[in-house]
DNA sequence: GTCCAGGAGCCAT
DNA sequence: ATGGCTCATGGA
């Protein structure tokens, strides 16, 4: 962080600025050689909501690690301290080592997944913590990703782990645990700006704490099975569901259908008729492909950043699109 | 003031 | 099965 206040903004009740006595304080570095990864753009593209800008690179936590990122010339650069005996963790994270070329080559000829695709070139996928991949989403219903943002960034503070920090960097924090939300009050949280999220929220860290469900044993389990067992969860529905199976348990087939996409789906391959949101997933599913999670995520991305540009101003960057033929599909 | 946001649950037909 | 309403919060 190149702006940051040496302390951060007052909070009530004040926490203890207590952290580890001994710090290890060295940097460690690695290069991650890959083509095709825009690290901007996959950071800010709403899959996760920790990332800063700091500088000409990147800054965020991963697990109880501060992490520093920065893309340059055939790669991405990494700084963190005490990485441990390698950099697996990051690397698999980064999602460093999938093919995208090989994903895009699985993709349908479609005009708007086309104008989608060549509009966000090196968006990828991350391989996110389950737990706070899960929490975060659950705090996601019918917020802006920048709201979604500020809450994530109360509760880390307030509940989360404090780590230790490069000198001159701020005090950063771990995403709360399961155990320590479910400890909390539903006022508590309520303090975090959630709102009617927050029993939500503390009764799924319960369902986690508690062993009810394994989150770690989720990743093992298939996507039709793994995908009931979240939605056993309160306040976790399809959309969610499918956010975390897609984000952090490694199931690329999974479509998460929000407004957005919801909205683009139609207009694009049902001409405007009243199809369910479920009809609609089970449609991109088989027509997207295996990797119709990432061809998700490109749609998202085009139309989000096409909406937010046509709000400033500018004329939307949907030509290609509108232009295009439809697609008769079901 | 009104509308909407990376939804889900409940209740009425 | 399906449609409408409600749940907080904040920005346009």
């Amino acid at each position: 962080m190149t702006n940051a206040s040496p302390s951060p903004p007052l909070l009530s009740p004040p926490r203890p600025r207590t952290v580890a006595a001994s710090p290890p304080t060295r940097l460690a570095h690695t290069v991650f050689a890959v083509r095709d990864y825009d690290l901007a753009r996959t950071l800010t593209s709403g899959q996760t909501f920790r990332w800063r800008r700091a500088g000409a690179g990147w800054e965020g936590v991963l697990g109880t690690r501060w992490v520093r990122l920065q893309e340059q010339p055939g790669g991405i650069a990494a700084t963190a301290l005490d990485p441990g005996s390698d950099w697996a963790w990051l690397r698999d994270y980064l999602q460093v080592d999938t093919d995208l070329a090989r994903v895009l080559a699985s993709f349908p000829d479609d005009p708007a997944l086309g104008a989608a695709v060549r509009a966000a070139h090196g968006l990828r996928l991350l391989r996110q913590d389950p737990w706070e991949c899960l929490a975060s989403f659950l705090l996601s219903a019918t917020k802006r990703i920048v709201q979604i943002e500020h809450i994530v960034a109360l509760l880390c503070r307030r509940f989360g782990q404090p780590l230790p920090t490069p000198a001159g960097c701020p005090t950063e924090f771990a995403f709360p645990t399961p155990a320590r939300l479910g400890a909390c009050g539903e006022s508590d949280l309520r303090d975090c700006k959630m709102g009617f999220r927050a029993p939500h929220l503390r009764a799924s860290a319960l369902a986690v704490a508690s062993g009810q469900l394994d989150m770690a044993a989720l990743a093992a389990l298939p996507l039709a099975v793994a995908r009931d067992r979240l939605m056993d969860l309160p306040g976790v529905g399809p959309k969610i569901a499918d956010c975390v199976l897609l984000f952090s348990l490694g199931h690329p087939q999974a479509f998460p259908v929000d407004v957005w996409v919801a909205r683009a789906l139609r207009q694009f391959y049902f001409a405007g008729r009243t199809v369910t949101t479920d009809q609609l997933r089970a449609f991109a599913c088989h027509h997207f492909g295996p990797f119709s999670g990432y061809a998700q995520q490109y749609l998202f991305d085009y139309l989000r950043r096409g909406s937010r540009r046509a709000q400033d101003g500018a004329p939307a960057i949907r030509s290609a699109v509108d232009s295009g033929p439809e697609v008769s599909c079901v």
